[in-house]
DNA sequence: GAACGATATTTGAAATGTCAAAGGTTCCAG
DNA sequence: CTGGAACCTTTGACATTTCAAATATCGTTC
């Protein structure tokens, strides 16, 4: 923070651990979320202007896309990572645009599965393509092999937070 | 896609590039989502239980208590990456739990300047030292060195997309 | 077969989030 | 000194978010 510091570079501390400053994993999560925050603005902006979709509803389609069979709501929300009571918010605007269908099984009348219309797959599949070509181009300057470490070293990051987290886990 | 492509694995396509897989950015990025969600709903929850607080309202907090004179609102919308009408509610709340003050300079009517409150600076004191504590638990499993490295790699994530925003950029 | 615990979803209150439009202010050109 | 462009914040309409409480259904136990 004070200016002072950046001329002792390389003198007393070297390489590893303390660096220039102590609070590393305060600092690698800041960076995590302004880009998180980065990349999700510009989807979402995207996402608006080229399909009038909104990000929420695109992760939720995407889900449903991979099971054609539908999923329930309360499976729905974990894997989405979105509580309950938004699930259904979130399926009721899809159903009333058309793409998204709300089945009760006939076995437990306690269940709603949600599975995407033909209009609903279509309309994803068009948005699917031209995601995954934006994510392309942002990270275009960023070498592959570094993409590749990245994926994997974050995964260790995700494996770690999973086994420090407070409520009632285990996933 | 097809299964079919399982079984050739190191034989044609070995190190570098399409790894099993093509579409590695977007792994990447769904993986970084899904950490950052993690992270997220982790730290909300114990602001939440330990202090009660949001997580958007320390960051903003954040903002404040390293710029001891307070901040205009609109410099707050950028640090925070909030929109503006985000922010005018963000303080309100806050300035009527008594931890931020809002102020128009002589200067300029146009301008509000938030400034954290004593009771601010000490309530966002207590959970930044909490916060950061948080997360080197949660990293905890994480060698140091990766920690670092991710922050490297990510940084050059985050240049990446930020030259190639499609709304008006340059930040 | 009535009650109870477990499961699944919905609802309601409050906060956060976006965008676009509206309000004030300031500043500068004419 | 007046009109309009530029700047800063607020407002309003909606969508998303969380949590907790309420509903509804299922399954089992007595």
């Amino acid at each position: 923070m004070t200016e002072a510091e950046s001329a002792s570079v390389d003198l007393e501390i070297i390489v590893q651990g303390a660096q220039e400053g102590k609070k590393l994993e305060l600092r690698l999560w800041l960076r995590m979320l302004s880009t998180t925050k980065l990349i999700s603005q510009e989807i979402r902006r995207r996402l608006r202007n080229e399909f009038g979709a909104t990000l929420p509803q695109f992760d939720l389609m995407a889900q449903l896309y991979r099971e054609r069979e539908g999923l329930r709501l309360g499976e729905l929300s974990k894997r989405t990572m979105v509580t309950n009571g938004n699930v259904t918010g979130l399926v009721e605007r899809l159903e009333a645009d058309g793409l998204v269908l709300r089945v009760t099984p006939d076995g437990d009348r306690r269940v709603t599965v949600a599975k995407l219309t033909e209009k609903g797959e279509t309309s994803f599949s068009a948005m699917a393509a031209a995601h995954e070509g934006w994510l392309r181009d942002m990270m275009a300057d960023v070498d592959p092999a570094i993409v590749s470490e990245l994926w994997r070293d974050i995964g260790a990051v995700k494996s770690s937070v999973s086994n420090h987290l407070s409520g009632t886990d285990f996933d």
